[in-house]
RNA sequence: GGCUGGGUGGCGGAAUGGCAGACGCACAGGUCUCAAAAACCUGUGAGGAUAACACCUCGUGAGGGUUCGACUCCCUCCCCAGCCACCA
C-alpha cells in the first residue's frame, strides 16, 4: 500500500472538524493554557517559517491532550492595523473587506497543516464583540488615573499631512515619498505604565522566560539609580538640576543642557535676560536642533555641537564656575535633560570639551597608573572601570565606586541633592491618527472636558462614512454620522468624540485574556475563567507587546477583575521559535525570491512531513536555513514508517528484551523532550526506534500500539489512520492516552562498561546489570581484558575509579 | 560602545563532567532493474598503519587552568549572530 498523504490528511481533516475533538472541556481544575502569538492577517500568505511556533505547540497540546490535561489552545486575528489602511488608501477596498479575505486565507493554511486549534474560541480585534472591550478597558484605565491625555511631539510627514507610526520612518524619511519627517506636537492619550517600572522588573524573577529576553526588558525599562543634583545659576534666580550616576564632581567644569530645556525657553522668550547676541546664537542653534529628525540628531552625533548660553553654575566642591552650553546631544526624556560635563571621566565629555576648548581635569587614576594631565581619549577613565580617586581633597585614595557614593552621601547631607531613580521607559503613547483601530471611547465637552462614554453605550462602532486618505488627522474626523448627536455623558449638552484611534498593540496586548471567556457578553472574561498562559510562543524580541500584555495583566489584576491565586504575571513559560532562513541562508523575502510557503510544500509531501521536518531541522530556538533535501529525507523516514505498520510478519506474543527497552526509553525520552521544546530529539529517537522495529522478524502488536501513538503528535494524519486501518482502532488516536513506561524495562539486561587507562579508552567489557555496579568484579575483569592489560603492563596502577554502569579509569 | 546568545565532520545537528560526531542530509559502493527512479544493504571526522584486520596519533574557534577524566567547569583572547545604543 502506498502513503497517499493527500487522501489521508484531506480525510482526517475534515472528521476532526466533524467530530469537534479538539474541543476545550470546562473542567477548571486540570486546565493548562499553550498560546501561540497570534499573527496579523496580512495579504502576503504565511511561509514556513510562521509554522514553526504553531507546530511546535501543536505537538505540546496534543501530547498534553493524550495525558488527560484539559487544554486551552486558540487561534485568532489581530486584525486592525496599518498594512490593510494603506491598501484601502491606493485601492479603495475597505479594510475590514480585505482583512477578512486574508483570515480565511489564514486559516486555511492553519487547518491545512493539521494543527489542533479549538476554533470555537476564535478571536477577531476588528470585531466589535471584541473591540467593546478594548474600549472598556481604556475607560477602566481612564477611571484609574492610568490614561492622560498630554500634548507630544509625533512623527509627521509634511507632504501627506499624516503622523506617521516610527516604523513607517526609513533613515527619517517618510516610506512613502520620501520626504524628511518632522516632529510635530498633538494632543494625544497615553497609559501609565511608568507606574508599574518596578513591578515589570520584580516579576521577571519568577517567570520561566530566556534570559535573554527578560534582559531585554530590564533594558528596556532602564532602572538607574542615580542622584539629581541642584545648581544655582550666578546672578539668576534659576537653577538647574542635574540627573547623573557617576558625580565625579571634582573633574566637573561645565554643564550641558538639551535645547528643549525649559532655560532655553525661558533665553528665547526673554524670562531670562542675555545679551541679544547670545540669544540669537541660541535661538538658532534650537531652532537648528528642532528641524533635525531623531535620526539625523543620532547619526550626525559623534560630532559634537553646541551654543555657550552665557551663564554659570557653581561647582559646590569648588566653587569654581561652570558654563552652562546647550547641545542636542543631551536628551531632553533622559534624566532631567541637564548634564555635569565631566570630561576627564566620560567621553562624551571629553569630546565636547575638547572642541570648544573647556578644561579637562583628571579626578581618577585607572589601573594603568597613569597620572598624567589627560590629553587624549584613551585617557578618559569612564564610570565602571577600576580606579582611585586623585585631586579631590577628601575622597582622594579611595576606590572609584567607593568614592562615588561618598559623593552621593556628601551632597544629600548638604542638601545639594537627591538620591534618585531614572527609568528608560516612558508612558505609553496610543493615541493614532488613523482609521483602522479602535475608536477611543472618549467623549470631549468644553464645559467638562473628557469623559468616557457610558458603558451601556459601548462599543464606539467605527464609522463606515468616510475615506482613507490622510489630511493631517484622523479619517474618522470627517465621517458624519460619528458625531451626530453626541452629548456630554457629564451635563447632556453636545459634545465630540475622540477621532482618534488606538495603537494595535492595545488589541494585542489583552487578547490573550478574551480566550478564556470569548463568548462572554457581559464581561471582557469572567474572574472564574481567567487563567494565566503556561506556554506562550513567538517572537521572544516584541519587548514592547510582552510589557503592555503584563502591564494590563497587572492592572486588572490589581483592580480585583482576576484572581488572586492566578497571580501577578500572565505569561508563565515563553519561548521563541528562531527563525527559518532561506535555502540561501538568507532571511525568507520576497526580495531574495527565497520564500517557502506550507503550500509549496503540503501537495507534494504532505503536512505530516512538513511538521516533521520543522521539527527535525535542528533547536526550537535558533534559526535554520531550510533544505529541500532535508523534507526529502522525512518523508522518507513517514514512508518507512508507513510499510512498518503495513508489513506482514510473524506477529509474536512477546518483545524481545533489547526491544522492549527501546521502547521504554523512547516514551519516556519523547515525552521529556516534548515538555522541553526538544522537538529535534524527540524525532531522532523515534526514528531510532523505528529502525529498530524495523529489523525485527517479528512485531507484537503492543508496540505497533505504542509506536502510533508516540508519532501521533508530530504526525497527526498518519498515526490516525494507522490506528483505524492497521490497529482497528475506533476513537480517535488524538484522544487516546499517552503511553506510559515501566522504569524497569528502561535498563538493558546487558552493559557496556568502558575501560579507560590514564582517562584514555583502552577497551570495554560487557557485564550483566547486576554486576555493572560491582566495582570488584568490574575491576578484576577488566584488568584481565587482553587490550587493557597491555596498557597496564608497563607501569603500577596509582588509582583506580568506578563509576557503576558506566567506566573503569586506571592512573598509571 | 553596552547587553545577550553562540562557535563541534562536506552540511543541519547530538552529547552539560565519563566511548565526541546520536539522528538526518550529502557522497561512495552494492542489491533489484534492459536501464533509470524509488526502495533496501554497506561505508563515510582527519592522518598513520596493514594483504586485510587489529591497532596508534590528532581532533569540539585560539591559548592557559581545574580534574583520574573537559565539547561540557574557570581565566584570557579571537570570531559570528541578535537586541539596544550620545541613557549621563
Amino acid at each position: 500500500m502506498i502513503y497517499d498523504h493527500k487522501k489521508i490528511e484531506k480525510k482526517w481533516q475534515k472528521k476532526w472538524e466533524k467530530d469537534g475533538i479538539y474541543k476545550t472541556s470546562e473542567n477548571k481544575n486540570k486546565k493548562r493554557y499553550v498560546l501561540d502569538m497570534f499573527p496579523y492577517p496580512s495579504g502576503a500568505s504565511m511561509h514556513v517559517g510562521h509554522l514553526e511556533g504553531y507546530v511546535g505547540t501543536d505537538i505540546l497540546s496534543r501530547y498534553l491532550r493524550m495525558k488527560g490535561i484539559d487544554i486551552l489552545h486558540p487561534m485568532g486575528w489581530d486584525a486592525f492595523g496599518l498594512p490593510a489602511e494603506n491598501y484601502a488608501i491606493k485601492t479603495g477596498i475597505h479594510p475590514d473587506k480585505e482583512t477578512h479575505k486574508n483570515i480565511l486565507n489564514f486559516k486555511k493554511q492553519l487547518m491545512a497543516s493539521g494543527l489542533s486549534y479549538d476554533w470555537d474560541k476564535e478571536i477577531d480585534t476588528s470585531s466589535p464583540e471584541f473591540y467593546k472591550w478594548t474600549q472598556w478597558l481604556f475607560i477602566k484605565l481612564f477611571e484609574k488615573g492610568l490614561a492622560y491625555k498630554k500634548k507630544s511631539p509625533v512623527n509627521w510627514c509634511p507632504k501627506d499631512e499624516t503622523v506617521l507610526a516610527n516604523e513607517q520612518v526609513e533613515d527619517g524619511k517618510c516610506e512613502r515619498c520620501d520626504t524628511p519627517v518632522i516632529k510635530k506636537d498633538l494632543d494625544q492619550w497615553f497609559f501609565k505604565i511608568t507606574d508599574y517600572s518596578d513591578r515589570l522588573i520584580s516579576g521577571l524573577d519568577g517567570i520561566d522566560w530566556l534570559e535573554e529576553v527578560k534582559t531585554q526588558q530590564k533594558n528596556w525599562i532602564g532602572r538607574k539609580e542615580g542622584i539629581n543634583i541642584s545648581y544655582e545659576i550666578d546672578g539668576y534666580k534659576d537653577k538647574v538640576t542635574v540627573f547623573t550616576t557617576a558625580p565625579v564632581n571634582f573633574g566637573a567644569t561645565f554643564i550641558v543642557i538639551a535645547p528643549e530645556h525649559e532655560l532655553i525657553s525661558k533665553i528665547i522668550n526673554g524670562e531670562i535676560k542675555v545679551d541679544d547676541l547670545i540669544k540669537n546664537k541660541v535661538k538658532k542653534y534650537y531652532e537648528m536642533a528642532m528641524s533635525k529628525s531623531d535620526q539625523e540628531r543620532i547619526t550626525e552625533g559623534k560630532e559634537k555641537t553646541g551654543e555657550f548660553t552665557c551663564l554659570y553654575a557653581i561647582n559646590h566642591l569648588t566653587n569654581e564656575k561652570l558654563p552652562i552650553w546647550v547641545t542636542d546631544f543631551v536628551l531632553a526624556n533622559v534624566g532631567t535633560g541637564a548634564v555635569q560635563g565631566c570630561p576627564g571621566h566620560d567621553k562624551r565629555d571629553f569630546q565636547f570639551a575638547k572642541k570648544f576648548g573647556l578644561p579637562i581635569k583628571r579626578v581618577v587614576v585607572g589601573a594603568d597608573g597613569d597620572e598624567s594631565e589627560i590629553k587624549l581619549e584613551s585617557q578618559v577613565i569612564e564610570h565602571g572601570k577600576k580606579g582611585t580617586f586623585i585631586n579631590s581633597e577628601f575622597l582622594n585614595g579611595m576606590d572609584f565606586e567607593e568614592g562615588l557614593r561618598k559623593t552621593m552621601d556628601y551632597f544629600e547631607e548638604k542638601g545639594w541633592g537627591k538620591r534618585v531613580i531614572s527609568y528608560h521607559i516612558r508612558d505609553w503613547l496610543i493615541s493614532r491618527q488613523r482609521y483602522w483601530g479602535c475608536p477611543i471611547p472618549m467623549i470631549y465637552c468644553d464645559k467638562c472636558g473628557w469623559n468616557p462614554v457610558p458603558e451601556s453605550e459601548l462599543p464606539v462602532l467605527l464609522p463606515t462614512d468616510v475615506d482613507f486618505l490622510p489630511h493631517g488627522e484622523s479619517p474618522i474626523a470627517r465621517s458624519t454620522s460619528f458625531q451626530k448627536d453626541v452629548v456630554c455623558p457629564s451635563c447632556g449638552k453636545p459634545a465630540k468624540r475622540e477621532v482618534d484611534t488606538m495603537d494595535t498593540y492595545v488589541d494585542s496586548s489583552w487578547y490573550f485574556l478574551r480566550f478564556c471567556d470569548p463568548k462572554n457578553t457581559k464581561e471582557f472574561a469572567s474572574k472564574e475563567k481567567i487563567i494565566p498562559v503556561n506556554d506562550y510562543v513567538g517572537g521572544g524580541h516584541v519587548v514592547q507587546h510582552l510589557l503592555f500584555a503584563r502591564f494590563f495583566w497587572k492592572v486588572l489584576f490589581d483592580l480585583g477583575y482576576i484572581d488572586k491565586k492566578m497571580g501577578d504575571e500572565p505569561f508563565l513559560k515563553l519561548r521563541a521559535p528562531g527563525w527559518i532562513l532561506g535555502p540561501d541562508s538568507r532571511k525568507m523575502s520576497k526580495r531574495w525570491g527565497n520564500v517557502i510557503t506550507p503550500d509549496d510544500i503540503i501537495p507534494k509531501f504532505g503536512a505530516d512531513t512538513l511538521r516533521v521536518y520543522e521539527m527535525f531541522m535542528g533547536p526550537f530556538d535558533i534559526m535554520k536555513p531550510w533544505n529541500i533535501t532535508g523534507v526529502e529525507g522525512a518523508h522518507r523516514f513517514l514512508g518507512r514508517v508507513w510499510r512498518l505498520f503495513h508489513q506482514t510478519r510473524n506477529p509474536s506474543l512477546i518483545t524481545d528484551k533489547p526491544v522492549l527497552s527501546k521502547m521504554h526509553q523512547t516514551i519516556k525520552k519523547v515525552g521529556e523532550d516534548i515538555e522541553n521544546y526538544k522537538f529535534n530529539t524527540a524525532i531522532s529517537s523515534l526514528m531510532e526506534l523505528v529502525n529498530v522495529l524495523s529489523s525485527c522478524d517479528s512485531l507484537n502488536i503492543d508496540s505497533l500500539n505504542i509506536l502510533a501513538r508516540l508519532l501521533a503528535p508530530f504526525a497527526p494524519h498518519l498515526a490516525e489512520e494507522i490506528w483505524h486501518a492497521i490497529l482497528g482502532q475506533k476513537n480517535s488516536i488524538h484522544i487516546s492516552q499517552w503511553p506510559t513506561y515501566d522504569e524497569k524495562y528502561l535498563k538493558s539486561d546487558e552493559v557496556t562498561i568502558v575501560i579507560q587507562v590514564n582517562g584514555k579508552l583502552r577497551g570495554q567489557v560487557v557485564v550483566d546489570s547486576v554486576q555493572a555496579t560491582d566495582k570488584e568484579t568490574i575491576i578484576k575483569l577488566a584488568k584481565t581484558d587482553e587490550k587493557v592489560a597491555k596498557w597496564l603492563k608497563s607501569g603500577k596502577i596509582k588509582k583506580e575509579i568506578f563509576i557503576s554502569n558506566k567506566l573503569v579509569n586506571f592512573v598509571i
